[in-house]
DNA sequence: AATGAATGAGAGTTCATTCAT
DNA sequence: TATGAATGAACTCTCATTCAT
């Protein structure tokens, strides 16, 4: 039988679900509350005891799908040796992630630079890839990289792999295992000191 | 004196530029007509002799911005002798784009991902982009260049550079002469044959 | 042909009368702005072009009657040679003036002591009865009543009139030009010096 | 211990506590069942176990506030032995009560005209006042005021000692026993025969 | 051609009431 | 008996669009 809190959290996801897949297909203004409530088959009343209001909804949707997305694209780093080998994991890890969650990735670059996402979600959101950051100095420090800050060392990573995400969705290139290896050899080709 | 043509003409850079202001600055649907109209110092109605409505003025606008942005990193290219420093004009051109009009970067930033932009205008303005296709064939028949397709080449070249401008402006990074040329040195190691 | 201006206070008018009626038959919670707007004949979104809000309109509605109310009752005070005369026009046109214009009356008692009439209007009503203020000073100098303030005066007169009004509108009481008269009497017997 | 009974008298107690205090601060529609439910520390449900509806609610407590004024105003009023003494006793017992329990003035005075108070509590609150016509008949019987109806009477008393007391309230007049002596002889010089 | 007052559909949100626990 | 989570009807208010001037 459910508790009280099974049925909370069930009825959270529902909501952010619906809101999810409703957001990125429509926008956030085209959205009704109440077409969230009727796809996620509550209440509209329901969702204000969940989410302070609209905008909170979004807020807290935007952080929890860039803390998965997180959460899923350092799956294995430590676990490998070489830094080249850490660094293709995350490659290749941000691939599936997006070619796995394509609504997720979708709605994250929908409300990346929307004045709807908050400052605070904006701060919270970033502290969740502070382990990239300490991927680099290691890096670094064995002088494995070119000397450059962390933060030029994540765009030349995520920069790419979010353009050619685009252009695979839009159908202008396909991404197969061999042309994102293909791909990661160029960043790493890049970068390697 | 100004004929009617070019009092046309003005309106319509008077209505599209305060769209552009506000469209950034509060997001679309935070933007009423009516505040464009006061903005651009014109009549609400006038702006329904310009524009068929809301949303077909934001996707001219979109497409207005995408092909200026195109015509400045453009400029020049053709007149360097070699590839690379074609490569390297297109790289500074995009950064210096983005630093003197970072309004309309922003703007096309944020209403990149929206469904608010719809395909016929997607369509439009990919076709602004079509030079660095011949560029990328150029150099990849001149064997100058890895063999990867121009999309790909294209992401190595976007992705860091948007990604980089949005650090800057967010306070992450700073962008330098110095800065910007290492990370193109970064790329074009990446890229070269 | 109506000006402009002409066509603005038309519909602000129609909008308070609606307004009165429907506050007075229903109470301010249980008339819906669109039921005001039906009443007055113009769209819901019009009142917002007239009145700042719900509350607004309210208040714009409460000191306007009660303006008119005072304008009512000092009519033709100034022109009786004697105190005593003043103060039974005084007493009487507050009865006509209810007896007349019983919605506007009932309004004001009814929101006389809601919390939804703000403390602004309430200064701004109270600065419409000063002239009784004046009224009572002198007949104080002419010792023609009794040494007591003035809002005393205006209680004993404003006090029976009033419920004297209210008793009559439940059918408790008949009010003639000969019970107003005697009543006047008991009133003033109970003042004079 | 508390027995069931005394128990269910409690929460009652404190549901209408609540009630009179939020009403009267705030409003009623300005005050959610929550709220009640809440300040008077029951469950939201609870107060359905206890009174029909909202409405029910502020009814009933229209009408215990009334009785409760009339039991207290009465106090005393027949060990008097003359008619003057009755009413002056009445005259202060209103004072007292208003200056004693300003909440509960304040609720009825608040609600007095509202259409919220329903036919049958307005008809049930005027018996609790029916002692003052046996004290006018008798009175009038004894040939010590003048003739007129009783409700009249009680307009002379109640109107003037309400409106004293919300000038009392917004500190436009102070109220001591010397001015309510004073005020109280006003009224009986006008009345007696 | 330009205006901006008027419109009313539709939005977000609140809250009285119900009912499973 | 008491609870309070869930509900959805109904509210106020906004704003894209129209059209008489």
């Amino acid at each position: 039988m459910a508790t009280l809190e099974e049925k909370r959290v069930e009825k959270t996801e529902q909501i952010l679900e619906a809101s999810l897949k409703l957001f990125t297909e429509n926008g956030f203004h085209a959205t009704p509350i109440s077409l969230i409530a009727d796809t996620a088959g509550v209440g509209a009343g329901t969702i204000y005891r969940y989410f302070k209001n609209k905008e909170d909804l979004i807020n807290e949707l935007y952080e929890m799908s860039k803390k998965r997305m997180a959460d899923f694209i350092f799956r294995g780093v430590d676990k490998k040796p070489a830094t080249k080998e850490k660094f293709k994991t995350l490659w290749v890890n941000m691939f599936e992630f997006i070619l796995n969650q394509p609504r997720e990735f979708l709605f994250l670059e929908q409300f990346a630079n929307t004045p709807l996402i908050n400052s605070e979600t904006r701060e919270a959101v970033d502290k969740f890839f502070l382990p990239v950051k300490t991927l680099v100095m290691e890096a670094w420090e064995n002088n494995e990289i070119v000397q450059i800050q962390g933060e030029f060392v994540w765009a030349f990573l995520s920069g790419p792999v979010i353009s050619l995400s685009k252009m695979n969705r839009s159908g202008k290139i396909e991404l197969t295992e061999k042309s994102i290896s293909e791909s990661f050899e160029v960043f790493w080709k890049g970068l390697e000191a």
